[in-house]
DNA sequence: GGCGGATCAAAACAAATGTTTGAAACGCGT
DNA sequence: ACGCGTTTCAAACATTTGTTTTGATCCGCC
């Protein structure tokens, strides 16, 4: 009835709140940040949100799924790009380990990374409603197709263990782009020995621990 | 002052509270817990919580601090006990992985490791004075340790990479664990081919997607 | 110009939370 | 039996949260 009541994306409001709750959630995550925070930040009122959205959790879902569908076309779109003749297998795999990172730690999604990610962890612990039918709708179908390019290039992997190695590869991109703290952590780790490193180091780092966790068996 | 007032392990209240707390964190998550829940299942009185801990956040601390301190004494002993000859260096690091794994994923560890995986994940994603002091205290010391461990059965990789190897080790774990929806997510992954595994199953193909990712390079 | 719906803003609202209070109940040594 | 420190309890408290209400204002249109 009054939920979700006109939240077209070309309107000022709108935007600004969607703007704004991308911002604060990537930084502080959805629930320590207030609707007053959000709103003074976006320079609207209060009300705005129930206004548009019906609620907080419907904003949030919206952000949510904003990104998931952005991710899922991205990455289809590259998986297409790469073609279907597999010349060499470790490069193909590689080549698919990044695509799916991409969205979470490539250049340029620095902000929107950490929030997809954190999204992600939030619904993976506690599911809700609206994040079940973000993920029905976009993440599992895109699952699907991205497990069958993976088969492709891992014949030698079990085919049950396609499944599993998948699951875990997502958990590990997950909470590995979730919170920079967690590659600060490399520094205490190796007693200094690695500074902090490069955005662009960690996602190498990454790439090379999953194609090695996916390859062989 | 005030905080942290009589915290004795033996005493009938505060025992009662602390297991409260901890079947009600592993199934909830603290966030999701409110005192009064969680006094009312405890059959104590609201302000127990207060008077023997100080306040909630510290009472949650002392939670996490116990089963933190429990596994790295765990896997402390079970290093200890696997002693220095390494006959085949793949089944070395396997045992290894399997040290590691197990308070969170182990016979008998069902609920505290859901717990203590979703304190760490936590504590990841939102730091507090509280839950670093005990990183602090008994993670990072165990940690050195341990890739001291991996280092020698696994001569192959780069340096650099252990450390980065182990980082994102604890990370598949940590979620891997938290929850196990994220486990059944693997029959609607796998389009009802795998059914939802048993707990053992799911340990041994995640032992099996570690093994792999640190062996080889 | 004036009507009517859309949009906004300030304030009020209801519910929940962690915390504190003050008094009653208890345990126990003298 | 008394006194005293500790523990327990119900109630109140202060604060924050998301949400709703009530008008005021804007803007297009007959």
């Amino acid at each position: 009835m009054n939920v979700q009541r006109r939240n077209d994306m070309n309107n000022e409001t709108v935007s600004r709140l969607m703007k704004a709750a991308e911002e604060l959630f990537a930084e502080f995550g959805h629930e320590n940040v207030s609707l007053r925070q959000l709103t003074s930040r976006a320079g609207v009122n209060v009300a705005a949100v129930n206004y548009y959205f019906g609620s907080k959790e419907a904003l949030t879902d919206a952000v949510f799924e904003r990104l998931t569908q952005e991710a899922c076309a991205y990455r289809r779109q590259k998986i297409a790009e790469l073609g279907e003749e597999i010349e060499d297998r470790r490069s193909h795999l590689e080549a698919l380990v990044r695509i799916f990172v991409h969205p979470y730690l490539g250049e340029g999604n620095e902000v929107s990374g950490r929030l997809l990610a954190r999204f992600f962890l939030r619904h993976r612990l506690h599911p809700t409603e609206g994040t079940q039918r973000i993920t029905d709708t976009y993440n599992n179908p895109f699952a699907h197709e991205y497990i069958a390019e993976l088969k492709k290039v891992c014949p030698s992997l079990c085919p049950k263990d396609i499944f599993w190695h998948y699951q875990f590869m997502v958990n590990t991109i997950m909470i590995s782009s979730a919170e920079d703290t967690s590659f600060e952590r490399i520094e205490v780790l190796s007693g200094g020995e690695i500074s902090t490193a490069s955005r662009a180091e960690r996602m190498e780092a990454l790439v090379r621990f999953l194609v090695s966790a996916l390859s062989d068996g």
